[in-house]
RNA sequence: GGUGGCGUAGCUCAGUUGGUUAGAGCGUGGGAUUCAUAACCCCAAGGUCGGUGGUUCAAUUCCACCCGCCACCA
């Protein structure tokens, strides 16, 4: 048995994600997750929202709300639509809780022990009304170069140059749109990566089990050279700047920036679920605590995978500690809608929320993993999800057990039939399911996603197939014994087939387990090499006919959604 | 603009360390079957592997340029 600690990139707060931020990396975390549980392994399956930052305090503004009470709410939000899609998180938590302010404090602190903190003093722009300095994102003014009315701080959207925010002519807010702004001297903490990038190459030089895309990322960061990087800004939602222990002088009104603290709380998510629980999260966290035989995997979105493999591992490896490392990590591309993006402002694509309205968490977990973003972004169109919902989950699948188990109730009593010998035909069918069933652990293992999807669907179309051969709606007429063979091996395969979905749809593989009432000391995940693949039920076992599965998705749906959605 | 990626059957995608007939699922056409959610099973048709040049005995696979799409640029 080993021990799996398994992250997914963080949610940031500011409202419900879309299907192609679940699909980009806490619906596949969960997935391994669930997997390595079936294998027997310990894992610890951490997550959390991500609630610091500017857009955080500008959308609370937004809906009225002080920052911290829209945060309370947009987590519950969020954690009831991660529950709706049953990702298992042992833990899912607050970037804004205590443990994360303590960690980042500590790393902070650290940091500055290690002689990698300097704090400078630069010009910002200040706006007197808003009370505060402005982000460069959030200064527009008259670009210098073309005089275009609307640049922003940072870049000209109409002639394309980058801006320093100090440049603009006639600057103002872009919270408030005022004009009384000036610019002013600010202290910042800054981090100094080029320290670390010596360091931080070797590891990566080491990590050959990260994907290509990983690697390749994090060597052109590299390749350009790590820069000195601002930690900190002026607001006041966010981790209180400390020095000693106390408010760093200087510093009362400034906070970490979002992207230091928030990969922080992955370590504090930990810290969260050991007081939730009573449990120890060091010996997750800390190598000279118990944690060396930890594998610590990461999912994320391509835009993060910069800051997972060179900032956040700066963070780390700089503050001198034991800290654990990433060892594996999965990164995805994204999910588009129909083609484009999927988009919060404009109301493109579908939300987590709104999924749930039109159909169980498992049509989505399957249709999305099937065709998980992993080589290339991935389109999703509303066509394309119906017709791999109702051929996959409703034809293959959920018609499979339909069949036998109605079969067996119809003809057999609806307990699992005696008698009778295997022969050449289930000889085969046992070791092309035990080839299968290798090759679905390994893809499971590699975390490729759509292979694995792949290997399930062509199992149960090896059920179909063998019971198609087997007839035993024929045998039962000539030769009852074979039929009581036939019957058996089906609903041993309809059992296999239950427990090998478990990771990819829980609640129907579940209730099927259920009906068939294979007890939970038989629900893990099979041995490749075991010759019980077929045996899971005991002869004489009583079982029942599961109501459908999975109802088709009909045309009309697909129209009313496309109506609401606007795919197309 | 810079950097990186992608462009393979009607659709969504595999694959090719350069080498006989380029694969899967869906969709389409035909057949078989009747236990089953008109489901399942079998068979078939469909591609000059974005374009133009180059290297090579041989390129879809390597190189250059072009076109189109996408991401990132702290």
């Amino acid at each position: 048995m080993a021990r799996f600690l398994i992250t997914s990139a963080l949610p940031y707060i500011n409202g419900i994600k879309h299907l192609g931020n679940l699909a980009g990396s806490m619906l596949p975390a969960d997935v391994h997750a669930r997997f390595r549980r079936l294998q027997g392994h310990e894992v610890l399956f951490l997550c959390a929202t991500d609630e610091h930052g500017t857009p955080a305090e500008l959308a609370a503004a937004e809906a009225g709300q002080d920052v911290r009470a829209y945060c309370d709410e947009q987590h519950l939000i969020q954690r009831a639509a991660g529950e709706g899609f049953r990702l298992s998180f042992d833990h899912f938590g607050r970037s804004s809780n205590p443990q994360n302010h303590a960690l980042t404090q500590h790393f902070g602190e650290r940091l500055e022990a290690a002689g990698l903190i300097e704090e400078r003093v630069s010009k910002q722009v200040y706006s007197i009304d808003d009370g505060r300095f402005l982000p460069d994102r959030y200064v527009e003014g008259t670009c210098p170069h073309c005089a275009f009315e609307r640049a922003r701080g940072d870049q000209c959207d109409n002639c394309g140059r980058l801006l320093d925010p100090t440049d603009l002519k006639n600057p103002r807010s872009k919270i408030s749109g005022s004009t009384n702004v000036e610019v002013r001297d600010t202290a910042h903490l800054f981090l100094k990566q080029p320290l670390m990038q010596d360091r931080i190459r070797a590891w990566v030089d080491a990590a050959t089990e990260w994907p290509h895309l990983a690697r390749s990322i994090a060597y052109k960061w590299l390749d350009e050279g790590l820069i000195d990087r601002a930690i900190t800004r002026d607001l006041a939602w966010g981790v209180k700047v400390t020095k000693d222990g106390a408010v760093r002088p200087g510093f009362e009104n400034k906070v970490y920036y979002v992207w230091f603290d928030a990969p922080i709380e992955y370590i504090a998510a930990g810290a969260e679920w050991a007081e939730a629980t009573g449990s120890d999260w060091e010996r997750w966290w800390r190598t000279d605590k118990g944690a060396s035989d930890v594998t610590y995997i990461e999912f994320m979105g391509k835009d993060n995978v910069a800051f997972h493999t060179v900032s956040f591992p700066v963070t780390i490896m700089g503050s001198g500690e034991p800290w654990k490392l990433v060892d594996r990590l999965k990164a995805f591309n994204w999910v588009t809608w129909y083609g484009g993006k999927f988009s919060t402002s404009e109301k493109r694509g579908i939300f987590m929320d709104q999924a749930l309205e039109l159909l169980p968490s498992d049509y989505w977990r399957w249709y999305l993993m099937a065709n998980a973003p992993e080589s290339s972004d991935a389109a999703f169109t509303l066509e394309q999800f119906q017709q791999t919902v109702n051929a996959d989950l409703a034809n293959v699948f959920g018609n499979f057990v339909n069949r036998i188990t109605r079969f067996c109730a119809a003809k057999f009593d609806s307990a699992v039939p005696t008698g009778g010998v295997a022969g050449d035909l289930e000889a085969k069918l046992a070791a092309d399911v035990a080839a299968r069933v290798a090759a679905l652990t390994q893809h499971h293992e590699e975390m490729e996603f759509r292979k694995a999807a792949a290997e399930l669907r062509a199992l149960w179309a090896a059920g179909n197939e063998y019971l198609q051969v087997a007839a035993p709606w024929t045998a039962f007429k000539t030769d009852p014994a074979y039929a009581a063979v036939g019957v058996r091996t089906g609903l041993n395969l309809v059992a296999l087939f239950a427990v090998l979905a478990q990771p990819f749809i829980p609640d129907a593989a579940g209730r099927v387990l259920d009906v068939l009432a294979v007890p939970a000391d038989r629900r893990g995940w099979p041995a490749p090499a075991t010759a019980a693949l077929l045996d899971l039920l005991p002869q004489g076992h009583p079982i029942a006919p599961p109501d459908v599965l999975f109802a088709k998705i009909e045309d009309a749906d697909v129209a009313a959604w496309t109506e609401r959605f606007g795919g197309g």
